[in-house]
DNA sequence: TTAGGCCTGCAC
DNA sequence: GTGCAGGCCTAA
């Protein structure tokens, strides 16, 4: 599932394919895959893409002279490059036709992701970052957790939520946690200063590594030349219940937290918050 | 704060 | 055939 490492692969490969090219036609071939327009979407016809940024796990496409698409991959997105306007893959939702004879195919078998257009960049950022998103896991640090002192939910459920660091997902919480040795049902008020510091180092450590191989495949994710990531097999716990943890011998354990599957190492990773509220 | 819904593919 | 996987939004 695309998480950030998977969405910045795609955007370095867009970006060195399509940036500064003039936009040719739209073709929505499933309406509800856009989720918001604040004007038709082939009026954006003629406008030229004028780069594309990311901010957690969505890719925010400003165009010249106006408008701002917002994408996001869900589950099971894909945005892949092609020399044909015809749709190729199944699930395609969503082709836009760029100068030079470029084709991106917006795909996506579950449809957990979208698309959204606003009038400009700044609308884009204001429903989709200022409000619900908190600083870029990739130039995240200890700083910004700081607001963690006033807050009594658990680290898993703080990080996957967004709020206070935008881009990680299930998978890279998880490894990031077991990097630090922080338990995710640990409430994030009574984390130390020290803690939060390695955290940050290693959500930056986690997610650069991932990024260096092309990020994780996992079940259906490509980047946008249809390659696999190779961050799978380096994966420390994510999928390994059972497994021996690579650093103590202690055998992984499955849980759930937040609704959400958790694998921990219970050796490495303890709970200090014990003694107070910790149920 | 938590549960449910969205949606499909795949493992069992 | 059933159930689970997951990000994110909405409702209770």
């Amino acid at each position: 599932m695309p998480e950030l490492p998977e969405v910045e692969a795609v955007r370095r490969h867009l970006v060195a394919a399509v940036e500064g090219r003039r936009i040719e036609s739209v073709r929505v071939l499933r309406a509800d895959y856009i989720r918001y327009t604040a004007f038709p979407l082939a009026e954006l016809s003629g406008c030229e893409l004028r780069t594309i940024n990311r901010h957690g796990k969505r890719l925010f496409w400003p165009f010249v002279p106006q408008g701002c698409m917002v994408s996001h991959l869900g589950m099971s997105g894909r945005v892949t490059l092609r020399s044909s306007g015809d749709p190729s893959l199944a699930h395609t939702h969503l082709i836009i036709a760029i100068a030079g004879g470029i084709y991106l195919h917006f795909s996506d078998p579950r449809r957990f992701g979208g698309v959204w257009l606003y009038e400009s960049e700044v609308d884009a950022a204001a429903a989709h970052v200022y409000r619900k998103m908190g600083v870029d896991a990739l130039s995240l640090r200890e700083e910004d957790l700081t607001v963690w002192s006033r807050k009594a939910t658990s680290l898993k459920a703080e990080l996957l939520s967004q709020k206070t660091v935008a881009g990680l997902g299930n998978i890279y919480v998880d490894e990031a946690l077991w990097m630090a040795r922080l338990h995710p049902m640990q409430k994030v008020r009574r984390i130390t200063r020290e803690s939060r510091g390695r955290l940050v180092a290693c959500i930056g450590q986690v997610l650069r590594a991932s990024l260096r191989h092309g990020g994780t495949t996992f079940r259906d994710y490509r980047d946008a030349k249809a390659n696999r990531g190779g961050f799978g097999q380096r994966l420390a716990v994510y999928g390994k219940a059972g497994h021996p943890c690579q650093r103590c011998g202690a055998v992984l354990q499955s849980l759930v937290i937040a609704q959400r599957s958790t694998v921990i190492c219970p050796k490495c990773q303890l709970r200090r918050n014990h003694g107070r509220n910790a149920n």
